[in-house]
DNA sequence: TGACACAGGCATACCGGTTGGTATCTAATG
DNA sequence: CATTAGATACCAACCGGTATGCCTGTGTCA
């Protein structure tokens, strides 16, 4: 057995990170409020803050051992283990909104929400999130290359360009979306989204 | 002379509303501070408070009076008066990144900005907000419709998910532009955007 | 035209509540 | 026994908001 003892400490941390990734969801980073998310683990400022230096920190963390890991797995891995990264693409795009739920829908994209309110205002922050962004971009257009070098995609398309322009559509429906607070616009703007992948492809 | 004296209270008022929305605009609406905008604008909260009961209506205000008229003259008028849609619209996406101005781009889209913080937490406000977005989806959508008339937009182009997709990957392109603090990166993605536009376009 | 009363515009001082953060202590674990 | 996880109590700073009072522009009436 290999298997690690869970040690329990590993779990009032994951506690913490899991319940601060829910109020930051919902508040902001700096409307998260520290008593709200130890009202709800029922734990106190020592063991907050046992675990985490400050609130910043605390910040950077959900980003890294939260945020990252969602988008790995529902996007990074899956495009980067495909042998067809178009068509996983656009299974992808169809299918985010059914992974993300009427209810995250109407609360945004986790790393849209904190680009949109901490880029600007703290470098480390805009550094962590930007390295997520960049994979993001960089695992589309991998995926728009090697439709273009297996004449999936029309060869004029500027797969870096495109792929920026998706993940800007990407974060932008999911923005207008909770904005209106309406799941069917969520899924009518990726449906364009999907639409105008398609329309990168060679007819058949 | 019709001229109508101005008043000097109207111009406190004015000068609180415009600095409220630079701070806003920098810190977010919940960042702001009440006591930074005086600062700025060397008023008290005398002054304030007697403008505007509370930070919120403030908050509204400057929805209202700055953010409103400012798309409006940028985007819906032009749309509104033109007698080619069509080349207006791809002029303003063409021409925004310029009006914005580099320091613009980087603490993005004052719309986008707000309905990313507010929208879930305040009802009034994701109505204010709401309001200017639907404007700008139904000039959009209205422009698409007036090209499909006179044969410049293709037939089979849904104009109201089309306008709603631009809207989105729009403040998408401000929005991840802005976490990149990169103006290049928003230009190109504008132009993609454009490019996006001229393929629902009949060939010449 | 001049004196006066009033109201609007704004300043000052203050308030209770909340914020993130810390110092200190206890208890469990190895 | 030593170390560490976590609890408790406390703190200064800041928050939005209010009560009060001064000053000045203005309409009114003699």
């Amino acid at each position: 057995m290999t298997r690690t003892k869970i040690k329990p400490q590993d779990l009032t941390r994951e506690k913490l990170l899991s319940l601060a990734f829910c109020e930051i969801h919902r508040q902001g980073f700096q409307g998260a409020s520290i008593a709200h998310i130890l009202e709800s683990t029922k734990l106190t400022k020592g063991a907050l803050y046992h675990h985490f230096p400050t609130k910043h920190a605390l910040g950077l963390a959900v980003i890294d051992e939260i945020i990252a890991p969602q988008l790995e797995t529902l996007v990074f891995e899956p495009l980067r283990d495909s042998a067809a990264p178009i068509s996983t693409l656009l299974e992808i795009i169809t299918g985010v909104a059914a992974f993300m739920g009427d209810e995250g829908i109407m609360l945004g994209c986790p790393l849209n929400n904190l680009m949109q309110e901490m880029s600007p205002l703290d470098e480390q922050f805009r550094h962590h999130l930007n390295t997520i962004l960049e994979t993001w971009q960089q695992s589309i257009s991998t995926a728009l290359a090697h439709g273009q070098a297996h004449s999936i995609i029309r060869p004029e398309v500027d797969c870096h360009a495109a792929a920026l322009f998706i993940v800007s559509a990407w974060e932008g429906c999911s923005s207008i979306a909770k904005n209106k607070q309406s799941p069917d616009s969520f899924k009518m703007c990726m449906k364009q989204l999907h639409d105008y992948v398609q329309s990168m492809m060679n007819k058949i």
